[in-house]
DNA sequence: TCTGTAGTTCGATAAGAGTCGAACAAGAGA
DNA sequence: TCTCTTGTTCGACTCTTATCGAACTACAGA
């Protein structure tokens, strides 16, 4: 497959990992992968066509959010954690610390 | 004028807030409100016409991120901090370290 | 009441984003 | 090489959003 865009460290924008959090099939991959450290795109969906997650994929991975390595067939994501933690100190942490109520 | 409609503390979501925060325009007020504790719009404008200032609070006060009161004519923004500090505990200083690079 | 000031609302426009099926690409294994 | 699996890309559609001028609302002060 052609090679996967990653943002070099110091190109990721805080207004656009904001963004990639902002919605909530994404911020739920976020919380997975920060659960279960790594996990394929198959692994990750929410319920919705792989066409839906890679796009969800994709805008966590341009904004820096996630890395994607091929194993194989299967993309592997992980947060991209230690730089996250290094630009924006607390910001992952707390975004997870978040336990929302139940909807309804 | 009408009444501005805040959320109450219960039903701020943080997809919505980290969306409000996405915006570079609403970025700049976020963090000039946490410098100068209250300001009127018109303070904040951020060279951009009223109008569109306009909706960027709009957006910031339906997240729950700012509150706004009237006084005279001028509508006076603050930040919920104490609420988004209990409800999100360490985003909004976290949010606020940040120092960017400047473009180019 | 007239005028000025501060924001909101409306309407239009253009760009962006989420969703999904279908087609495509690439590796793995028989 | 055929087939399966895993994702990506494409195209179409719909909804949302950012932007801005113009009209409107509300308060204040002369």
């Amino acid at each position: 497959m052609r090679a996967l865009r990653h943002p070099k460290t110091e190109d990721i924008e805080l207004a656009r990992v904001l963004y990639a959090l902002s919605d909530p099939v994404r911020l739920e991959v976020v919380r997975r992968l920060a659960q279960e450290g790594s996990a394929s795109c198959a692994a990750l969906d929410c319920g919705r066509p792989k066409s839906s997650m890679s796009h969800h994929f994709r805008v966590l991975r341009d904004s820096g959010v996630v890395s994607t390595r091929t194993d194989g067939t299967a993309h592997i994501n992980e947060l991209r954690r230690d730089e996250l933690d290094r630009l924006f100190p607390g910001l992952l942490d707390s975004v997870l610390a978040v336990r929302e109520k139940a909807a309804g």
